[in-house]
DNA sequence: GGACGCATGTAATAGGTTACATGATTAC
DNA sequence: GTAATCATGTAACCTATTACATGCGTCC
């Protein structure tokens, strides 16, 4: 049964690992991939639709249509046990570390050439955005708990993978927030010549467990 | 002099800020971006010559032929003023928060369907390699202060650069390599119904600092 | 003999974004 | 009226990887 061509990639199991969930439309992914799963990966419609037919084509998912009046027909996903299986296999690959580009390292590497000062202001920009981020997530962890207690906790609960991926989201953003801040730091400290005066010392590094 | 179609990608000016800060060939900056650079920002030299190309067309660098007898001849590449104002005009724009997909942890939202103690060893597995590029890291942290001492402390140096971005990677990985090992004690400590006997209580959430 | 470093380039393919295309319902 | 939500799909375009293409020198 199994397509001779099975060559899925990275969004095929994002796809895959959605409808293993609960059943859902194009629309319900491209929603989902916009945010809770968008922090860490991301789909735009225009991708979402083709890969749901080549994945059907595959026999991996299927789907009915639900007939609605005032709207357009939806087509209803589920994942197969061919499918289910595929996913099963992905999970338990080793994963390569690749590291995705991250546009203010790439500045912060050059940095050197524009003016401290300025430079400054661009990093508690920059970590005013990852606190507001860092916020957001603790509060969704606060609602899941308040919601879900200690189901989130039995690793064979949908919700375990929404608490893991979140704790993770918190502690990217608690380290990204403060490195910004200590980079920041210490171009204001010296920056452009002009001494700050502000009373606290400044650390050598940014903060972090010592290990 | 500035052409009409100025429209540069982040890998432009990844370009532009390593030929700023010295001449090098496409050959040199396809080295430099597999290892210091290509933690934060990668690219090969079949996407980095076709770059040079354009970016010599509008105006942004320039290069020189080296004649080598026994080897190709070289063509050097260095920024111009116009390179360079356009350099500096990037790196203060602001950057959008825009994260790019990580396969780990989009393993972890599908992580329920599998068995916990086999998932918990893809994830000690993640740790190990983790903590392998961390103890790279710190390496090379140790290796930059002693051959350049407090000079890398200076906004206005290339090193603070490097120096900066190091510390991003470091922070990185070590809040990287906490959260495996905490999903993998979890996924022990409740997986398939076996007690562990292990003696140290499991942390509710990975460690990290309190804020 | 084979792999690796130096040195440059192109072509085919895969992956991903944005815009085009349609259309009803609801909320401001 | 105008924007947002629901609902699907395609096409053009840009970005990035891999493979093809060449060729000498050195090290094991």
């Amino acid at each position: 049964m199994r397509a001779a061509t099975l060559k899925l990639s990275t969004l095929s199991y994002a796809v895959l690992g959605l409808v293993a969930r609960r059943r859902m439309t194009g629309y319900d992914i491209a929603r989902i991939m916009r945010l809770p799963v968008g922090f860490f990966w991301q789909a735009r419609h225009g991708q979402i639709y083709p890969e749901l037919a080549r994945l059907e084509r595959l026999g991996l998912v299927s789907h009915t249509v639900v007939p609605q009046t005032q709207r357009p027909d939806k087509k209803l996903y589920a994942i197969t046990a061919t499918g289910r299986r595929e996913l099963r296999r992905w999970l338990l690959e080793p994963v390569e570390l690749v590291p995705r580009g991250d546009p203010l390292v790439l500045k912060a590497y050059s940095i050197w050439a524009v003016q401290p000062a300025k430079a400054a202001t661009l990093f508690r920009e920059q970590e005013r955005r990852h606190a507001e981020r860092l916020k957001e997530y603790k509060r969704r962890l606060k609602a899941q708990e308040a919601q879900w207690g200690s189901t989130a906790e039995d690793p064979s609960s949908p919700r375990f993978g929404d608490r893991v991926t979140l704790l993770r989201g918190i502690g990217f953003e608690r380290e990204y927030r403060a490195w910004c801040r200590w980079v920041a730091d210490r171009l204001d400290q010296r920056g452009a010549g002009q001494p700050t005066g502000r009373g606290k010392a400044q650390a050598a590094r940014p903060a972090g467990r010592r290990t």
